[in-house]
DNA sequence: CGAACATTCAATCTATCAATTGAATATCGG
DNA sequence: CCGATATTCAATTGATAGATTGAATGTTCG
């Protein structure tokens, strides 16, 4: 007979795989995009036999599934929602946990020194792109944004931005995004910006975030 | 400095707080409403000094609090979030391992063998709550519904059902609700109820859904 | 077919978690 | 203040997770 409990300690089963630090990296780095095993491995800063047996884990959890081509694994996310639920725990986890605010403050010390304004919500954002408002900027690496961006967006990576200024709009209010809330990429991107006298704030998620709730994205 | 790993690494404590079966039976008996160790410990079936120390863990992850009442520690959700985070996981679950359907659809081969119709969703119940064309049923204990339930609501607990059968309307069908989608109370009530001849489906959710979703409820 | 490559498996060691026990602390009622 | 009640703390033991190593598997390419 099934009992309440043996659900819960499945339950249980899923939420340990989501309870380590590496394989949280894992899986913001596949909510970006399936990848391969080698890939994850540098993303995540782990050896490759260490990574492959986290995914392991993940797969038994049933939160990531693998498939070969050719000599790689390729590794996805087997449920868009996973982002979402990566999302809310990280809502809970900032309302609640002391320590989880001291260090996303810390993180965004530089933010806050240098007077930039408040991140810009989804809500806001789909807003201000209907009205042709705001020009957005994925400052990703090109890889990343080939694999899936927002509409419109042009792809400058952070390490060429000097180089590739002449493709942004002058005019227009820009809107800055990368991988996702913790990802340093557009932070930085919207101090060297400011210092050049460019209007530009950032995007308080990522692409992810953003394809997750369902807005529309631009796919290969 | 801060990196995002050291985030990552306080969120995963957090998931890891979710790791582990009695933790998730003494969160979800806290989603009906605060309680006291000796009430937690009893719901959850675990000794007082066990369920003290995983209470602790919960409290140090930031995901219950407690106060003091005379003699009594009062534990309670940190926040309404939580109960969506337990929601979003077990939807997950369900959806991509094979071993949760497995428990589900055992749990709920009662229901199956007996005919029952699918369980009525949130959006459906609002709907036909708003035209007046159905009544709803708490088959919860008494205690648990005084400390708060669905307006409207007409409690019988399901230990009393045959007894207090007056109460309910003969006219109208029936929806009867308990503590959440893995509380066994309404599958059983919707059984025996059919089996006298009433038209009585199940709310596919229980209490803490239905408020955690901003939906309204009667309070103490 | 066999060498090179990408990944997984098996075995090991250390660190952390879960349950239990008994002592310690805080509050209340008399 | 004292004894009863509710809970927590500290210490112990067995179980499980994480990292590392080297061998094993499956795939491509010459």
């Amino acid at each position: 007979m099934t009992s309440q409990q043996d659900l819960l300690d499945t339950l249980a089963l899923v939420a340990r795989a989501l309870g380590n630090g590496h394989r949280l990296a894992l899986l913001e780095r596949l909510a970006q995009s399936s990848a391969a095993v080698e890939t994850l491995a540098s993303a995540a800063d782990l050896s490759i036999g260490n990574a492959s047996q986290h995914l392991q884990q993940l797969r038994r959890a049933g939160l990531v599934t693998a498939s070969r081509s050719g000599k790689q694994m390729i590794y996805r996310l087997t449920d868009e929602r996973i982002v979402n639920l990566l999302g809310l725990l990280r809502q809970v986890a900032e309302t609640n946990l002391a320590e989880m605010e001291r260090l996303v403050s810390q993180l965004f010390a530089e933010d806050d020194a240098s007077g930039a304004l408040e991140a810009v919500s989804s809500r806001e954002l789909l807003a201000a792109l209907e009205r042709g408002e705001v020009a957005l900027l994925d400052v990703r690496p090109a890889d990343e944004y080939q694999a899936g961006h927002l509409p419109g967006a042009i792809n400058i990576p952070l390490k060429q931005l000097e180089a590739m200024l002449g493709d942004l709009p002058r005019d227009k209010e820009i809107v800055a995004y990368c991988r996702g809330p913790y990802c340093a990429l557009s932070h930085e991107a919207v101090q060297r910006l400011r210092q050049l006298g460019y209007r530009v704030r950032r995007f308080e998620d990522g692409f992810p975030e953003w394809k997750a709730a369902g807005l529309p994205v631009s796919q290969p």
